[in-house]
DNA sequence: ATTTTGGGCACT
DNA sequence: GTGCCCAAAATT
């Protein structure tokens, strides 16, 4: 057979018959460049009869350009793409985009130009080149970097190239790893970190499918309990994959792997440079990358040896997706390990209901740590009832809070105050007329950033000055800021002590891997003794001084109508109150809120998480909600209002109407307006015995819509904006 | 998604 | 007839 079906990376194009060129050989899997038309595109061929489409007339077919040189993808990285598309309702080209999502992988340079000192003088010496001579020492890399490691601009460093003070070198893009050691040096596990650690290695030496649920209180020692069965999978010569919720405090996580095995981990995620990127994905394309640590986006990478999947700190909402292909890497992590034939760990303090749920039930095989790593207890949890201790106005720290943080000065602790909301002030309004700023492009406050000065809209990414006055009455210095942010609370903390070193952490403050390590290095020194932090400070925090957690506001994430948002405001609460105490110091937590009497507040209060779990179930099984039954959601958008609402209106009429999926709307979204765009959405929900994607799929498939109009389905949606 | 085609229409 | 604009069709 001289024809193969190519899956091409292009959603808008179904699969497309080619033939192959005089003497080229393909197998399912291989990567190809194909002709389009006047163009090229790139495509994978794929497995004979799994994709639909009409037998296209043989004389129409024209050849394959060329076979790309990296491993064919493999059988089940075929499936977990056909399975991902097909679950989330996303076109398999968009899927395929994010296993080849290298971009350079596919061929350019195979090595770049470095520059180190060659130890020549320069004719003329000048301060900024003393500067960079002592700083590079022994340094390698590429100008700009040389340029940060320096502290001098990149032209004195072009200077001394052009005096052959230091000179280029040409290195290899694909120069391996160092190795991992899985004996580099062997930590000593408690008696419950050794029991667990033993299944997970005999689960690993199994090589087959076998999902597991590692349900472990905060500083019980999860990651030196995964760290055994990774260990074997190395000695196994197989491949790790790690998925960690974020890359901002990975450093925590890498030193702790560099601890263990004597080398750091290949690292993906988004900001990496093209080179390091293509690097990564060729070492793990061919097999030579053993433990890869990622964001989500790394599951989709083409292993050649995969053997171990660990999900770390799984009930993180961020292992979700909410733009492009909306999947959820924890549930596709399964699957994945499923195809590949290989055990996953799911790791938590909090795990998710449906995977505690799916481990009740035998499906997951359940894994405990019920106690703290090095006998430290877990901390003490009390409530702070804003009813009857009351913060004085404009202020938002009860004196219960107050008094604690004084003692922790005194005592030389540090304390960590949460709350999940960046910037100074959530709206601005005038004095004088009343105006609140509002974001042109989204229905949403504008957020005062006094760190930067800036108003920004944390939808669409606008920022802009505060305006002197106002724009609607003209009012000069008349700006007032309503509500709590954390930078407001940091000045809260440094007004009532002058003397504390307070440092506010969040996604602006600690947006780099450089900047989170120098900030946990602070924290280490006790450079500070007061930290201010949103849910970034939730996980990873591993801080032996910090005695005392104080949760501004428990309350704010119970509000809106989102559906999961008891089980987040326990999840970020119990985290949060994990970082204390974690040495030999006992903690405290202080936990602020107006109804001390709801029920998830009050399971924190009483440390019962059996309690919170088992109301959340009854609340989900009432509502119909996962495990019980599944949400999607389906949002039109439209740069243009009144198309947005007819497109809505006309495909709400032709909804299919069953006993096992109800379907609700259309309705303005919760965020009618967002960048730019109007957005109408339907809300689904389906009992579990009903197909809930294809009767999705059969509804949406019968209608036309208009040019302008996008349709997202979210399907186990986590975002409901 | 991008490019080509072709119909409708004003202009000459 | 020619040029121009836009929608529809084709791309293997």
């Amino acid at each position: 057979m001289n024809r193969v079906r190519l899956l091409v990376l292009n959603a808008a194009l179904g699969p497309l018959d080619y033939k192959l060129a005089e003497g080229m050989r393909v197998e399912a899997g291989s990567v190809v460049v194909a002709p389009l038309g006047p163009r090229t595109v790139t495509g994978i061929v794929w497995d004979e009869g799994r994709l639909p489409g009409v037998e296209v007339d043989a004389k129409k077919l024209r050849a394959l350009r060329e076979v790309v040189p990296v491993p064919p993808l493999s059988a089940p990285l075929r499936r977990l793409i056909e399975w991902t598309a097909d679950y989330y309702c996303a076109p398999l080209a968009s899927v395929a985009r994010m296993v080849l999502s290298s971009g350079g992988a596919l061929g350019g340079p195979t090595t770049m130009t470095e520059y180190r000192l060659s130890g020549g003088t320069p004719e003329r010496m000048t301060p900024q080149r003393i500067t960079a001579i002592e700083a590079l020492e022994g340094e390698q890399g590429t100008i700009r970097e040389l340029s940060g490691i320096a502290g001098v601009s990149e032209g004195v460093l072009r200077g001394l190239v052009n005096q052959g003070v230091i000179e280029p070198v040409e290195v290899a893009i694909d120069r391996p790893y160092p190795p991992a050691d899985p004996d580099y040096h062997q930590p000593a596990l408690s008696e419950d970190q050794m029991r667990v650690a033993k299944t997970l290695v005999e689960a690993v030496e199994a090589r087959s499918f076998e999902p597991f649920l590692l349900d472990g209180v905060t500083g019980s020692g999860k990651t030196e309990t995964y760290f055994e069965p990774v260990a074997e999978a190395i000695r196994m010569g197989r491949q790790v994959l790690v998925l960690l919720p974020e890359i901002a405090l990975t450093e925590n996580f890498l030193s702790r792997f560099e601890d263990r095995f004597g080398a750091a981990p290949v690292q993906w995620h988004s900001s990496l440079k093209s080179t390091e990127r293509r690097r990564a994905w060729r070492a793990i394309a061919e097999g030579s990358a053993q433990v890869i640590v990622g964001a989500r986006s790394a599951l989709f990478l083409p292993y050649a040896n995969l053997g171990l999947i660990v999900v770390d700190e799984a009930h993180e909402i961020s292992f979700k997706q909410d733009d492009g292909v909306r999947y959820n890497a924890r549930d596709v992590s399964v699957m994945r390990a499923r195809f590949e034939g290989i055990p996953v760990v799911l790791a938590s303090a909090t795990p998710a209901l449906e995977s505690l749920h799916m481990a009740n039930s035998g499906t997951y095989t359940k894994l405990e740590l019920p106690s703290r790593f090095g006998g430290a207890q877990l901390p003490e949890i009390k409530l702070v009832d804003l009813t009857i201790e009351k913060p004085a106005s404009g202020q938002w720290l009860a004196a219960p809070l107050i008094e604690g943080i004084e003692a922790r000065l005194e005592a030389g602790e540090q304390s960590l105050l949460f709350l999940n909301r960046r910037g100074y002030a959530p709206l601005t309004l005038c004095r004088n007329c009343g105006h609140r700023f509002q974001c042109p492009n989204c229905s949403a406050w504008l957020v005062e950033h006094r760190l930067s000065s800036r108003l920004a809209c944390h939808h669409c990414g606008l920022e802009t000055r505060p305006p002197q006055a106002c724009p609607e009455c003209g009012e000069a210095d008349c700006l007032v800021a309503c509500g709590p942010g954390v930078e407001r609370i940091a000045d809260e903390v440094a007004a009532l002590f002058p003397e504390a070193r307070v440092s506010v952490a969040t996604s602006d403050t600690l947006g780099t891997p450089e900047r989170a390590a120098e900030f946990l290095a602070q924290v280490q020194a006790k450079a500070i003794d007061v930290i201010v932090g949103t849910q970034l400070v939730t996980k990873g925090f591993h801080f032996t001084e910090l005695t005392l957690v104080g949760v501004v506001d428990a309350d704010l994430g119970l509000e809106g109508g989102d559906l999961r948002a008891a089980e987040r405001t326990y999840q970020q609460v119990a985290q949060v109150a994990g970082r204390a105490g974690r040495g030999s110091k006992p903690g405290e937590v202080l936990i602020q809120t107006r109804h001390p009497e709801a029920a998830v507040i009050a399971a924190l209060a009483d440390g019962d998480r059996d309690a919170f779990y088992e109301a959340e179930t009854e609340a989900r099984r009432d509502a119909g909600a996962p495990p019980f039954g599944r949400w999607a959601q389906i949002i039109l958008s439209s740069e243009d209002e009144r198309e947005a609402r007819q497109s809505a209106a006309r495909l709400g009429d032709t909804r299919p109407h069953l006993d096992d999926v109800m379907i609700l709307g259309p309705a303005p979204a919760p965020m009618a307006l967002l960048r730019n765009r109007y957005r109408y959405r339907f809300l689904v929900n389906a009992r579990r015995s009903a197909n809930l994607q294809a009767t999705l799929r059969d509804w949406l498939d019968t209608q036309d819509f208009p040019p302008g109009i996008r349709v997202g389905v979210d399907i186990d949606p986590y975002s409901f904006v």
